[in-house]
DNA sequence: ACAACTGTACTATGTGTATAATACAGTTAA
DNA sequence: TTAACTGTATTATACACATAGTACAGTTGT
């Protein structure tokens, strides 16, 4: 059963796009794999107080992506290979990592400024 | 004049959000300083392809935060100092590294992974 | 003085997100 | 079989964001 412990909600950005981070960087991680069990809709909803719409959401998307596969009245269950974990680690780590060093750029931080920050923040 | 050459904006982020960090990454860089003249909420819409109403909402944040004044009728001005610039720096630095930092770990990356992504991407 | 700009305010519309409340049909296990 | 779960769908409400259009009063330079 893919586990929501570590699940933390951030306002701004849309709780169904965060629920579909949460999971992505699962895979990544490889804490999640091919045919994990998903909690059901209802049960996600309850676990982290989030409306059950909003789940379905995540999880309709999920499905899109072709990730999850779901059957009426049965479990969903993680659908993953090789080339598809593949492109989730390239999306992901493109997206973040393009992000901060632009933003870094931005602010005028040299390449060592850089890297001393992210090591200094990596401890806490 | 603040310049607004180099703005792109990215959807998934309300615009007016996008606009305060753009300018607030150009005080952090020293790019933008103290008296420094903004463009009119008019001709900033017209540059940037976004609706007026947006503009004022981003302009109004940034007064309400007093990094800028404005009088009605004048053109508004940016109104700095050592004090607020320094709290713009870490208020930036430590949620853009933040975050990336607690990406990466998700995913799983050692910190040598992390700077070595850092450091690949830093010259595109 | 006056024309052209400025900031500011207001109403209205459309879209995306999140919520609440129901409903129905398919599955699974006792 | 049947009770309890499952996915799926629908309607309604509320809020934030972005747009469009209009209006009015303050300033600035000629």
């Amino acid at each position: 059963m893919i586990s929501f412990e570590d699940f933390i909600s951030v306002d701004g950005i849309p709780i169904y796009l965060q629920i579909l981070r949460h999971i992505k960087r699962g895979v990544v991680a490889g804490a999640i794999q091919n045919g994990d069990e998903l909690p059901s809709r209802r049960v996600l909803s309850a676990l982290l107080g989030i409306n059950p719409n909003t789940i379905q959401k995540a999880y309709k998307a999920l499905e899109d992506e072709g990730l999850i596969e779901s059957r009426a009245g049965a479990k969903s269950y993680m659908s993953l290979d090789v080339d598809k974990t593949e492109k989730i680690r390239i999306q992901l780590l493109e997206n973040d990592v393009g992000s901060i060093v632009s933003s870094l750029k931005q602010m005028g931080l040299s390449k060592e400024d850089a890297v001393s920050l992210i090591e200094k923040h990596w401890e806490n």
